[in-house]
Order: structure tokens, then sequence, then C-alpha cells
RNA sequence: GCUCGAAUGGUGGAAUGGUAGACACGAGGGACUUAAAAUCCCUUGACCAUUGCGGUCGUGCGGGUUCGAGUCCCGCUUCGAGCACCA
């Protein structure tokens, strides 16, 4: 019988779902697993083969643990909500769940076409209000807490109003946005409104005026990690700065949290890094400058470089800095004006690509603490208003944006270190000995620059100049979107002031609205909504939640996805804990991986859950990049010439639909066939083909480059999908989809095929069989242990050629054989389980085979034997044989003496199973 | 600019400091077949010798450590990723 799977697999996907083979439940009898995959936004464009790589290197896992015995968590879900559904919605006037609804079941029968082990039971959807509940409750639950400093976690709002009542700001320990001070006897006074408002600067969840990254295209607000250079990540729109006023989330309190925490994480050190970067812890001093002939002002800086301080030749002021307006002199007030003005035209884009450097005086001038000396103070855009004090001392000697300014202005450069050339250009590393450093009472001449730095922060803290600081480059996520496709905020208005709905109020569902559009006031979609208010008649907040909202938390659900009383029950979650491993794409590192170590860590505080971070060990697969062809034709015919001799011609290249060439072989009916513009090409052949060039690109509809996996199913198979996938090259590098290769595979599981359809037996295994089969066990755990499974896919093709040219039909080999194959191509494994092995029970209940080292002792060890590296002959000698019997016979063999011929021997190394070398001299 | 990766045949890629190129694709040759498909066998890093043995060079470049380096160390080059007027 012929393998064939378009008869076996739909057949093995019926009966694991019938069976529910793959349903889990906790058992506190077996250790639990769980395996997760970044669930997909499902688009209208459907999966094409990149998506499933993560899923099937996952879903091998999970198989694998599971045959470990291991009971083992495996859900999948959908982030509903999104952009692209609503951008559809706006043109077409259909409701966006409709579109979503529809993605959802493509999805869904993309993916089992697959043969993943899902427990589909455990669906969530990011836009079921049955989920969404939860996330309206975890933003209440932030709203009503705040991040104490002494505690060093979230706590209820309710203590700190109770401190606030009792002693005012006086020894207040909260992470805020301002430095607030006042009595409890003036808290007492506050109006409701006031006591809102100022209770703002500390809630974790908090309205407040924020420069946002405001996309007029998309008529909504972005975070900073859904916009990359200037433009929106989705849509590629303009993005500009805005002052709104908008709810947030206060991510920058856990800002040394999610730092430290990434200590114990087994994650990549590159995403690591890159979640440290985006953090951007910098350790230094905010110190006070006065300014002159104004007693009452003090100009706050903040530097890393305080050791620099006796180089400061001028002050530089953001152009949005509070400082602005004082320290402007009458004399400079227009010039002033007319720069702040020219500023805030320019887009942060414009700001980014015209690095010109520009700046106003203002007039006046701050005192420098160590020197006495008056030095100028200037407002310029290459400061900041978000980042420090928005205000900083330029030291142009060592710092290259001063030193720019400082030319452009002709401002003073003094070196501070030793040998430093200022001349034509700044000096901006931090090492070599400290110069013209010296002031009536502090003196670094001669110290290295970390002492320095050290040295000066003592002395400015031990004068009460300023203090040592820490800052994070990490911002508050903003949390309103101007959308209608969103989770709709559990908030209503009453006097202006924000409450939220009570507890028995939630999920509160999204209305209906007749268009997905802004209203002719300007306000976001939901002011379409007819009856947006409460019972009571109070307005509800119009804002929806952003993308990430849905996302932070869902792998709580998984655990206990039909719980109507909470997120997930104590008693799920004290089982299945948090995620074990993490399967997904490297372009979620700044944005979810972050937001969700948040919102957990947050939950983690208030008590809701058992661990402080949700992913233990996480893998970025890498992107399966398009892998193009194109055709060449010549220009201006309708003539198109093979590759090979393209270079005979002056032609054009064209991309051609990748699934109507098969190895670079352009099938030329279909290609007439595919545009009628091309109904009557002519073709020059080399060898009767026409061969297509071909270059990798993003995969993507206009490339024509994009492959379904449903084709290859169809064509091929899931399970030589699956295991092709994996065999492409190192799960987490990127590269091209490239098709050429797949026949290998399918070769191989014919190959497989038929060593089993050759008959089973219960004949004793030949040693050298159980010996093929050991090495594989061995290979095959250690390398899904290391995610290498591209080398286990190979390590399976040695093992059945082996089996084949040893005749194997022994039960003992090929039986282990097909358990250690049901991970990665559970289809044919299942069949040969039942069909060749006769088991009536399902593979995936099998038991993971163990190695038997035993199996593998030879009697005989071949040693490469070596003289002073240079090898030089093989010698097989009994395994029995010692160390110093090895070394004898090598010296004594065939082909050493014109090695040892007057020679002395220096020493011996001796590799058991590796290498004897003598040294010789 | 800062940080982190990577570089191996025609291609994708293997190699705990121990015979570089596993495995696969592609290519070439052969068997079976009227023929094709399918299947199987051989060759396939380069160069020299191929009348046999074989020999020389080879993991981006230049040094170093070591009996021995694709692998470790130092210095470059190129490519990729992240951050980026973050003081």
């Amino acid at each position: 019988m012929e393998y064939n799977h378009k008869e076996i697999e739909p057949r093995w996907q019926q009966y694991w779902q019938e069976r529910e083979v793959y349903k889990v439940n906790p058992d506190p009898t077996r250790p639990k697993f769980y395996v997760l995959d970044m669930f997909p936004y499902p688009s209208g464009a459907g999966l094409h083969v990149g998506h499933p790589l993560g899923y099937i290197a996952s879903d091998i896992y999970a198989r694998y643990k599971r045959l470990q015995g291991f009971n083992v968590l495996h859900p999948m879900g959908y982030d509903a909500y999104g952009l692209p559904a609503e951008q559809y919605a706006i043109q077409t006037g259909q409701h966006p769940e409709k579109t979503t609804t529809e993605n959802i079941a493509r999805y869904r029968s993309q993916l089992d076409k697959i043969g993943f082990c899902y427990d589909w039971s455990r669906e969530v959807k990011t836009c079921d209000p049955e989920f969404y509940k939860w996330t309206q409750w975890a933003f209440q639950l932030m709203f009503e807490s705040y991040y104490d400093t002494a505690t060093n976690r979230a706590e209820p709002i309710s203590k700190l109003t109770a401190h606030l009542a009792a002693h005012g700001t006086e020894g207040l320990h909260a992470a805020g946005g301002k430095e607030l001070s006042f009595t409890a006897e003036e808290w007492a006074a506050m109006t409701p409104k006031e006591q809102s408002d100022v209770l703002m600067n500390w809630r974790i969840a908090y309205l407040g005026h924020t420069m946002v990254n405001w996309c007029p295209k998309l008529g909504t607000v972005l975070a900073n990690d859904e916009v990359c250079e200037g433009v929106s990540l989705r849509g590629g729109y303009p993005v500009e700065q805005r002052l709104m006023y908008q709810w947030c989330l206060r991510v920058s309190a856990y800002a040394q949290r999610l730092l430290d925490g990434l200590e114990k994480l087994d994650w990549t050190d590159s995403l690591k890094e890159t979640q440290r970067n985006w953090i951007g812890r910098s350790e230094g001093a905010e110190m006070r400058f006065k300014v002159a002939g104004k007693d009452d002002l003090d100009l706050e800086i903040f530097t890393t470089r305080a050791d620099t301080i006796f180089g400061v030749t001028f002050m530089v002021l953001a152009p949005e800095s509070a400082y602005v307006s004082q320290v402007t002199t009458p004399e400079q007030k227009e010039a002033v004006e007319a720069y702040l003005n020219e500023v805030k035209h320019k887009t942060e884009r414009e700001r980014m690509i015209d690095k010109k450097v520009t700046g106003v005086f203002s007039g006046s001038y701050a005192v420098n603490p160590l020197t006495g000396r008056e030095i100028p103070i200037w407002i310029s855009d290459y400061v900041l208003a978000g980042y420090g004090t928005g205000a900083i001392m330029a030291v142009p000697a060592h710092d290259s944006r001063d030193y720019a300014f400082a030319r452009k202005f002709d401002l003073p450069i003094i070196p501070l270190i030793e040998g430093a050339d200022v001349s034509e250009q700044s000096f901006d590393a931090k090492s070599g000995k400290m110069i013209n450093s010296a002031g009536p009472e502090l003196n670094l001449n001669g110290l290295e620059v970390k002492d320095a730095i050290a040295r000066t922060k003592e002395f400015i803290a031990e004068k009460g100049i300023g203090k040592v600081k820490v800052n994070f480059r990490l911002r508050d996520a903003i949390f309103s979107r101007q959308r209608y496709w969103g989770e709709p905020f559990p908030v209503y208005y009453k006097d202006g002031i924000p409450h939220m709905l009570p507890a028995d109020r939630l999920p509160l569902l999204l209305p209906e609205i007749d268009q997905y559009l802004p209203t002719e006031k300007g306000e976001p979609p939901l002011g379409r909504a007819k009856n947006w208010q409460t019972p009571e008649g109070y307005p509800l907040e119009l804002n929806t939640m952003p993308g990430f909202a849905g996302s932070s938390a869902y792998y709580l659900r998984y655990m206990d996805p039909r719980n109507s009383e909470a997120l997930v029950s104590p008693e799920a979650n004290a089982y299945w804990q948090n995620v074990d491993l993490y399967i997904g794409g490297t372009e979620h590192a700044t944005g979810h991986l972050i937001y969700s170590r948040f919102w957990n860590k947050f939950l983690y505080d208030r008590g809701h859950i058992v661990c402080d971070e949700p992913f233990k060990k996480l893998i970025n697969q890498g992107m399966i990049q398009g892998r193009s062809n194109f055709a060449y034709r010549i220009k201006d015919t309708n003539t198109f010439v093979s590759a090979g001799l393209k270079d005979q011609y002056d032609v054009t290249p064209i991309h051609v639909d990748v699934n109507i060439v098969s190895n670079d072989i352009l099938d030329t009916e279909k290609f007439r066939a595919w545009r009628p513009e091309f109904n009557n090409a002519e073709f020059i052949l080399e060898d009767g083909k026409y061969v297509c060039g071909w270059a990798v690109e993003k995969m993507s509809k206009s490339m024509f480059n994009v492959v379904n996996p449903d084709d290859i199913v169809e064509r091929y198979g899931a399970d030589t999908l699956r295991l092709y996938e994996m065999f492409l090259g190192p799960l987490e590098q990127s590269k091209p989809w490239d098709t050429n290769g797949i026949d290998g595979v399918n070769r191989f599981l014919k190959k497989l095929w038929k060593l089993y359809d050759g008959g089973v037996d219960d004949s004793a295994p030949s040693a050298e069989s159980l010996k093929t089969l050991h090495t594989l066990i061995k290979k095959v755990t250690s390398d899904i242990e290391q995610f290498s499974y591209n080398t286990s896919v190979a390590a399976f093709m040695i093992c059945v050629n082996e089996l084949t040219a040893q005749k194997c039909h022994s039960r003992a080999i090929l039986e282990p054989l097909v358990i250690l194959l049901a991970p990665f191509a559970p289809h044919i494994a299942e069949e040969l389980w039942h069909s060749a092995l006769g088991h009536q029970s399902t593979v995936c209940d099998a038991h993971w085979p163990a190695f038997d080292p035993s199996v593998l002792v030879e009697n005989e060890v071949t040693y490469p034997v070596s003289f002073n590296g240079k090898m030089r002959f093989n010698l097989t000698l009994p395994a029995s044989m010692g160390q110093e019997e090895v070394i004898a016979a090598a010296m004594g063999a065939e082909g050493a003496a014109k090695w040892l011929d007057g020679k002395t021997v220096v020493k011996t190394i001796f590799v058991p199973g590796k290498i004897v070398n003598i040294v010789v001299k």
C-alpha cells in the first residue's frame, strides 16, 4: 500500500477531535507543563506558511512533554481586536465583528489541517464579552491601586488616601507623576474634583495630560511601540506630537522590577537586551543651578556625567520646558517666541529627518555651583522635554550633541580629560584622567572618570546642590484609543469626575453604532452610540482600550477560560502557575512582552495570581521570508527569456506567482493562463525549460510569493509540511521559504511508510538495529530539549535509511521509532501505531522511549592517532584497553616510526573516544 | 553613535577545542523501463594527480593561545537586529 496523506490525515484529525484526545484538566498526580503560542491577530489574508513555524515548534514540544508524562496545557485563541478590521469596516460598512468572525473561522480551518494538539475547549477571543470582562476588571483594579515605593508593590488606593488624610504628602512613598506637597488639612479642604485630580498623580491607571503620538490619518493616538521612525507601524501614516488628556498606565513605576525580573528568565540575551534598551535605566545625578539675578529660581538638570561639571559652558532647555518662560528676558522675548513657534510646527518626523542644530539664547545666565562662573541659558529642541528634567548642563568637550551646538553658536569648549583632542569632535568616552577640574571646594584633577563621577555625586549630595537619581526611558503606556473596535472603558463621568462602573455591571458591552467614524464634534466613534450612558444618565467614556489590553493577561485566562467569577480561579492558577515555554515573534519584544510582564506583576502584587513573571522560557522563532520568482521579459515584446540567457537581452524582470513555478522551473502554460496580457507570451528556453530568477523578499501578495499552507498540505500532507518547516534551518533564524527541498522530506516519509509496510514482527532486534534506535533516542531527546529540530529531522532520515538497509522488522525497534516521530509527524505516527503496530489507543498516550547507553558501547574502538596534531592514521583496538596500552600501541604502530625517528616524546594526549595525540620534538 | 548577533560548498544548513561540510536540495553519471513518472545505486568543497597510492589548500580578513581552533582571546571587514538628539 502506498503512503496516502490525503486519506490518513483527515481521518486522524477527526479521531482526535471526536475523542477529545487533547483536552486537559488539572491533575495533581502529574506535573504540569504549559506551552503557549503568541495568539494571532486573524487578518483577512489568512495564514501563510510563515505563521505555523512557531506553532509547529511548540506543538512538537507539547507532544514531546506529554509523551514524557507531563500534563500539558497547550491552548490557542485569537487577538481579535485591532485596526485592520476597523479600517475594513470604515471602507465597507461591515461590522468588524463579522469580519473578525469570518477570519477566525478561516484561521481555524487552516490550523486544523496542520494537526496541532490544541485543547480547543479553552479557546479565547479578546473581543468576547466573557473575556474582556476581565480586561475591564483589571483596568478598574489598576485605577483603584497605586505603586508604593516603600513596600515596592501595587497597593489599594485606600491605603494612600488614608495616609493623605492623616499626614498629607509628608512621608508618602508613592510612584507619581509630579512631586506634590500638601498637608492633611489641605487635603481635607479639597473639593471632590480636586481630590480626584490629585489622586490621578498616583493611580496606576490614571487620566493625564501627556504628549501623545497622534496619527491624524488613523484618527487615534498610538503607543511608542506602535510608532517607528515617525510613522505608524500599521499603515505607515505620519505621526505627530500632541498634548491630550488620556487614560494612561503607570508602567514606569515597574521599570526597575521589569529590569530586575529579566535576570531569572530563560530568554535569549538579545531579547533581554532589547528590553533593557527599552527600559533604558540610567544612573546619574540631579543638580540645581542658580539663575543669576533670580534668587528664587533654580534650574534642575539631570546628568550621568557629574564629573564634567567644570566643563559646563552653557545650559540648554527643551522648548516645552516650564523654565523657558521664567528665564526669557524681555530683550530676547521676540526671538524666543519665534523659535518656539518654529519648533512647534515641526513634526516629530521632521525633527528627526533634518538634524539641523537650532536654538535661541534666553537672555539669562546660570551660575555654575562649583566655579561660580556665569554661563548662558539656551533653548533648543535637541533637549527632550519628557526625559530627565527637560533641562541639561552642556559640556561640549565631552558630549557630541553639546559639541555641535557649541560650534554652531560659537560657545566655549573646555577639555576635561587628559589627552582629549576636542578641536574636531567631542571626546565622549568615559575614560581617562581628569584635568581642568579644580575649584575652591572640589578638586577632581588626576582622578579616573569613574572615580570622578562618584566623587562629584558625593560632593553635591553633601553640599545639597543635588542628589543621586535614576532615570528610565520607559514611559507610562497611553491607554486610550479613539477607535470603535476595542474594549470599552468601564468608566462613567459624574460632575467631571471619572467613576468606575460597579462590578455587577461588567462586562460593559461594546455598543452598536451606525458608522465607524468619529462624530461631527470630533468625538471618538463611541460618541455615535445611542444611550451611551449609565442607567442613572451619566455619560460613559468614549475611548476604547488599545490592542495590548486584551493580550496582556490572556495566558491566565486559558487556565480557566469559562470562569465567570474570576479571571482565573486560585485553584487553576495554583496548578498551572505560569507559562513554561512561550514561542512567538521577536516583534513583540518591546510591546506585548513588556505590557504583559507589567500587567502580570500588577495582578501578582494585588494577590490575584501566584507568579510574578508570566513567561519562564521564551523562544523567538525567525520570520519566514518570501522567495520571489522572476520571469524576464525582453523590452517592448511579449517574449520571455530563461534566467540563464537573460544577459544576452535587454530585459525587465517581472514577479511571477510562485505557485506556478516548481523548483524555479516555470509552468509556461499556467503562466499564459495566469494573466490576460501573457496569453500569447513567447518563451526562449534553456534545455527545454524556462528557468526563473529569484530573490528573497517579504512574503506579501504584491510580490506574488505568498505560499498558503493549505496548498502544501493538499499536495504533500501536514506531516511533510511540519517536518519540512523544522528542517528548513534553526528555529530562531529568519529564512526564506523555499519549496525546492520539500521533496526530500516527503521522500523520507515514503521510506518510513515502506519500512513498516514490509511487516512488523516480534523477532529479537539485531544489535545493529538497537544501536541505530538508541542513537536516535539520544539525539532526538537532546535536540528537542534544545529546540534543534532541524538536526532531529536529519537524525530520523539517517535512522530510517539504516533500518531499511538492516531489513529491520522487529517491533522492539519499530514501535519506539513511531513514538519518537509522533511529535513531529503525528498523523503518520498515529496511523502506523494502529495499522502496522496494532494498537487500539492513541499514540499520544504512549511513553517516550528511554535511552539505553549500554547498547552503544563497543567492544572495539577506532582511535585517530596524530603526531603533533597532524592526523596520521586510525587504529582499531579492543575497548578494554587502557590509556597506557592505547598510547603504547599507537607508538608501536606501523606509520609511527617516521614521526618517532630520532625525536623525543614530549607528552601524550589521550581523549577517550576522541583522539590520541603524541607530541614529539 | 551605542548595544547585541552573525559570516562554513552551487543552495538550506551540520560539527561538547579533537578526521570540517552531517542531513537535504540541486547537479552529473548509472540501473530498471518502449518511454516517462516513481524507485534504487554511484560521484559531487577547490586545486593537482588520477596508471594506483594519494597530495596541497580550504570555515569573511589579520594576529594570538593550544599538541590541536569553524569553535577560545585580541584587532579589523561586511551583513542583520534593537535603541537612538535619553544628557
